[in-house]
DNA sequence: GTTCTTGCAAACCCTTTGCACGTCT
DNA sequence: AGACGTGCAAAGGGTTTGCAAGAAC
């Protein structure tokens, strides 16, 4: 599932094209989290990566991290989601492109789906308002029908405090 | 739109009932803040809660808002969004049931649509995977096409950094 | 050489927690 | 009386910021 390496000098040409736009430099440590981060193909955090780059070999201070993920975010290179209560998870956009989450309220479970379905609906309740819809964000909270499958049950809770 | 007081009878029995099977105490504070909270027929913070109950004469610590508010949630009497990156808001889930999100990316500003076709499209999607849907949260991304009544624009911001 | 970026640690915000006191049962 | 809840302030976790040193332009 690795991204093979055109994928990456593409990434490349679009920070570089988004860096220079922005006026922001090119530094090593921009292009350092960037290789990095297309290595993953999975939701990480922002301290998942500073822990996993200075493993590496990379040495980087939280600060780069967390504002070279925000420029990647806002250049659409970066997906950036706030699940329950926790801190925020990035992932690659071209990753797995328009999908969203089917999440099990009892083991914490998440299943990536892709429903085109969505793509139109987005679109046609944007143009009932007058707007333009550019992207959306979903996730479906269910429990799973057989709950033998279901391994990390959390204790005696209730309907659940996880939210958007 | 204003609750009327039958309505808030039933929110006081459902959150004693709630109570009493969890063993847990039928305290004033609890009860002056589901009274509060079902004054407010739009989303809050915890702390704008904290901020309105000092000003309006019940004395109560954050903590305890925090603490009841929590269980409210947890009994379906409210419900609890975490939008974009500041602090969980929350609102009475009787309000507008099943409603979503549309978002104007450029001014923030925050439409409430309902859209019966996604409650039979979470269902089928929870199905797919062996799951029993329970519910969902969808944020669509959107621009006004009229700019001229997108006020509140931020600076010179791209693609924007607000998440789920 | 100037401006922007980095790294570090401290500050920050929202939320949770520890402890002594008060309240419910 | 005993257990649980409250209030306060302090701690906690994730993220941002101020400032001096260093890299990019």
């Amino acid at each position: 599932m690795k991204h093979v390496a055109a994928d990456v000098e593409q990434l490349r040409e679009q920070f570089r094209v988004f860096l220079r736009t922005k006026m922001y430099r090119n530094t090593q440590e921009r292009f350092r989290v960037l290789e990095r981060v297309a290595e993953l193909d999975r939701h990480f955090t922002a301290d998942e990566l500073y822990v996993y780059m200075n493993t590496c070999g990379d040495k980087i201070s939280r600060a780069t991290v967390y504002s070279t993920l925000d420029l990647l975010t806002r250049c659409n290179i970066l997906v950036k989601h706030r699940f329950q209560g926790d801190s925020a998870t990035y992932e690659l956009a071209a990753r797995k492109p328009n999908h969203d989450h089917l999440i099990c309220r009892d083991c914490g479970h998440m299943i990536e789906f892709q429903e085109s379905a969505l793509l139109a609906l987005q679109d046609s309740i944007a143009e009932r308002y007058g707007m333009r819809a550019l992207r959306h964000s979903l996730q479906i909270f269910a429990q799973c029908r057989d709950q033998e499958h279901c391994t990390h049950r959390r204790h005696g809770e209730d309907s659940t405090t996880s939210d958007d």
